[in-house]
DNA sequence: TAAACATATGAACAATTATTCATATAATAT
DNA sequence: ATATTATATGAATAATTGTTCATATGTTTA
């Protein structure tokens, strides 16, 4: 990140007008940290399961073909990001998605990806 | 990515299930990549002003307080990932937001981040 | 044609991050 | 109490990635 002089400006009204619509900096990294969290494979994967049921790790482990190590550090950061909850029942700790945003999130990036496909 | 016994496994029944439900590993992994893209500050940025106007390179940098180089570069992982498209006018390069998706996504973590701010 | 301007690109570097391995914690069952 | 099972965690490593710097490409203007 850095600052510019004027150089390379080409319509100041419409870059001012701009800058002071756009939200703020500390808004837009919460933001993007959200997406950076659904931006990985064996998260997407982990988020994809549940949203068809509440999982507990092992079971997730498995239908991702992943660790048991690995999900529950994914877990962390899903749950760090809020984007998953928790339940305990004895040993086993159930996991399920946190709200209706994450399944919309999902829904729509998914149908963009497809209409990418039929789009050639 | 790893694959495992049967060991720990809970309820192998809702494993299986699960199994065949979920989409592909490819869709998973293209579904995750468009996450990718969205999870930068800078390309967050990009975003965001491009919700507002269509925008030349410049105006970007000036906008988002980065570089030329650092603009331009990201606006080609933008590009590659179909979020942006572009226009020529003469050496003037114009950007914009690739389609409707882009701004569903953008409005629907927004939310989701304002709530939990709300939340407590 | 030369100078100025807008954008793009390649290489290098620093920072971040996902996985693995070993081990710790916590709950249950024998 | 001890063994077993489910989950969590810390350290190390490998891989990915965003920015910078220098420079290249392409377009316009003098």
């Amino acid at each position: 990140m850095e600052q510019e002089t004027n150089e390379g400006i080409v319509d100041l009204e419409k870059v001012n007008k701009i800058k002071k619509i756009m939200p703020s900096d500390d808004l837009l990294f919460d933001i993007a940290e959200v997406f950076k969290v659904f931006g990985d494979t064996t998260r997407m994967k982990i988020i994809s399961a549940l949203l068809e049921a509440e999982l507990c790790v092992g079971d997730i482990a498995e239908i991702t073909n992943s660790t048991q190590s690995a999900i529950s550090h994914q877990l962390r950061v899903l749950k760090q990001a809020k984007l998953v909850k928790f339940r305990k029942d004895g040993k086993i700790v159930y996991y399920s998605l946190d709200d209706e945003h994450i399944s919309e999130l999902y829904e729509i990036a998914k149908k963009h990806i497809e209409e990418g496909y039929e789009h050639r």
